[in-house]
DNA sequence: CGAAATTTTGATCACGTTCAACTTCAGTGG
DNA sequence: CCACTGAAGTTGAACGTGATCAAAATTTCG
């Protein structure tokens, strides 16, 4: 049974929000650390959605090369982005958790680039965009605290990149372990040195450009040499300084967005 | 001495601009791909510019690791953000061309996670980053637009990691020459079937994922192939088509932003 | 419980790296 | 004008890493 209820997600980061519409929902969890948002913020995005829908393990929610435009904000469970080569290689680009976004990028071409795939069961808020616009136009705050997901979305990448170009096969996977807990902590999936890993060795090594046997046998040798323990699906970090030093982890961490009376005082107005 | 001036840049795309103010510039260029400016519009964006300035070439406009705040439009000229590792690897993350943005995603994080430095002598609209955000406080039209040029380059990025996990090094090579192409065609820098190439292969080869040597014998082997033709730093494509199908290549073209009436017709109003 | 998916282990081999030398070219100063 | 310098491009030979293929062991799930 996939994992539509979080199972034991210890709260590490981000449990100070308050008595708050949303106050439970990741997606909202995120915006909040680029902005402040009122309660009426909150009911105005709510009010975008279209439908909650839970989508069943191993489905396609998107398809290559189709057009999509929908954001789905992830309430619960995992994806993967990728897509398939001529060879029948795959590649994942991304992997999609709890409080990201479906459709970022593919909303935003006249084709979706990549197919997205669920590895769990999959809770969905899905916002049509031109309401999601609609929003934005009227509360210019939603405009802009996308810009600063979608920004820290394209450095996720720019780090996958340099993971698959020109780390080590331990290092790569060192760094994706580090990422995925750090982004599970963001949004309380986490805890301190340990989370549960959703993906199987096949995605993981598709992620990072490796072959299956290959991966195994460097998730072993991260093993032996004591850097992590897994047992079940669960990930500790022996020594999380050491996996850092290791795979040169740099957490991303957004920057947060000037409020108007900030941007106002920092930019004296200028205009004509 | 640099490229301070354009050479030779033949509009294949994107002439269609009337006398406006900013038609001649790149990165208006590319925000009307998305959405509809008026002239004041475009006056409004100009009045946020702190400075216009010109940096020469072989020079880092961004260090890792420092905060950085400004958004400069390229006017003019060649960059790449890459990043360094311990054992003095380069992964080069992406290239840098007209009508970018430089500080995208830098600015929008505590700290950079890259650095980018200037390939050529490259000219830039230096605008301070609170200046931006007062500017889409007032006019959302430009958070989303900036929304969607952070999604096109999360696009570009995916593509690239794609490029780098899963294809081989010709793939990988055609895949970056049409990816450059495509890019300067939207900004009227490159013409039917070529392009200046302002890169070495040493860059090449750290965007890519691969060794100076192998790179070499990989462009070699294109143009012995017929696939492509060089001569000074342009290149062209003896059969685009061919290319395209080595590379399994696919343009990104970004979807329009809707109009607030268009947004508002798609989505009755559900608020409240 | 049985079937399928996933993880693990082993043996072989090809691809791309590494290192080194050489060539070509652009820019600079004598 | 040519010699000098350093950067960029080109070529070759040897090596090693990670892919590939195959099969067994284990876990998951219907």
């Amino acid at each position: 049974m996939g994992s539509q209820i979080p199972r034991t997600a210890a709260l590490t980061v981000a449990p100070r929000v308050a008595k708050d519409p949303g106050r439970d929902d990741p997606f909202v969890t995120r915006l909040r650390t680029y902005t402040e948002l009122s309660a009426q913020d909150v009911a105005s995005l709510q009010a975008t959605i279209e439908s909650e829908i839970t989508v069943r393990k191993r489905r396609d929610l998107v398809l290559e090369g189709y057009a999509f435009s929908k954001l789905c904000f992830v309430r619960d469970g995992f994806a993967a982005r990728y897509k398939v080569l001529r060879d029948g290689k795959r590649q994942i680009v991304g992997f999609i958790l709890p409080g990201d976004v479906v459709g970022l990028p593919g909303s935003f071409l006249d084709r979706a680039a990549n197919s997205v795939i669920t590895v769990s069961d999959v809770a969905l808020h899905v916002c049509p965009l031109p309401a999601f616009v609609e929003l934005c136009y009227r509360r210019p705050q939603f405009a802009l605290a996308f810009s600063w997901l979608a920004a820290q979305e394209a450095a996720i990448y720019a780090e996958h990149v340099i993971n698959v170009g020109r780390r080590t096969p331990v290092e790569r996977l060192a760094h994706l372990l580090l990422e995925l807990h750090s982004r599970l902590a963001m949004v309380g999936r986490a805890w301190e040195t340990g989370f549960d890993l959703p993906f199987t060795q096949e995605m993981m090594s598709d992620a990072l450009g490796l072959s299956v046997p290959h991966l195994n046998r460097t998730l072993a040798r991260l093993r032996a040499d004591e850097m992590i323990v897994m047992q079940e699906r669960r990930v500790e970090f022996t020594d999380v300084d050491a996996v850092r030093q290791l795979a040169q982890f740099q957490p991303i961490t957004p920057a947060r967005i000037p409020t108007p009376a900030e941007a106002r005082n920092a930019a004296p107005a200028r205009v004509k």
